[in-house]
DNA sequence: AAATAAATAATAACAATTACTATTATTATT
DNA sequence: AATAATAATAGTAATTGTTATTATTTATTT
């Protein structure tokens, strides 16, 4: 893969945000420094990075967003303004339990909490 | 909400079987009993089935998904067939967890596996 | 500096889902 | 049982998120 502009300010702004971006908001703030940028661009770049292994996308309902944080982590959902926090809830019982229970060979874990966040709980 | 039978035959096929149909599988399916049958109508009564907890949406990738399974379960899913295989995993750890070390209201967890199932692993 | 081929912008195509609207069917009322 | 009220439907159009196509541009190799 060379060397591309657009993909280094991708990059960028993925690793610039908690907030879990999808397509269409890094293309949003990666038009201010490429005018002429195109979507099919960026979702080719996001596309690109996380199959390097560089960022990690992930679905949220069903839409794609985008995650600086490539090491094993969990997401806690607010489905009050939809926030979607980082938190570290997985130990290796799950993989554990799995093995002991069940032929399947896992690759991933993935686990998000759907609940109310502590700025929107009364 | 009110009797129709389009609601009572889509609700039929979600219940027949294991296999988390997607909508417009249902609405094939459906579509042999009444032909002329409209596929917003089957995306509307999923969804109106879903909100009254009769059967629950689940979300694979960027497609909806239905579960007659209301009972808290989580998937597994196979990377080579794409089969939705369900398990119980969860014990209540993860939530005593997110009530120990965060200001979080939880309603739902979901977990999916990914990987290999056994008739792909080699 | 020229050749090669990967990446781009622009646009079209696509798939999943939702919205709209005139008609039909269910339930409540007479 | 007939009528009225209105929820649900079929058919269709619109919308959203994403991928594919293609002529042109740009990074890298020769």
């Amino acid at each position: 893969m060379r060397f591309s502009s657009q993909r280094e300010i991708i990059r960028e702004i993925v690793e610039s945000t908690n907030a879990h971006p999808t397509a269409d908001w890094i293309y949003n703030k990666a038009k201010k420094r490429l005018p002429n940028l195109s979507l099919g661009t960026v979702y080719r770049n996001l596309k690109q990075l996380d199959e390097e292994g560089t960022i990690k996308a992930i679905t949220d309902g069903n839409v794609s967003r985008y995650d600086w944080n490539t090491a094993s982590h969990d997401h806690m959902k607010c489905k009050v303004c939809g926030e979607i926090i980082d938190v570290h809830l997985q130990d290796d019982s799950i993989r554990k339990k799995i093995r002991k229970n069940y032929k399947f060979e896992v690759d991933d874990v993935k686990m998000t909490i759907i609940g109310t966040c502590k700025k929107h709980k009364k």
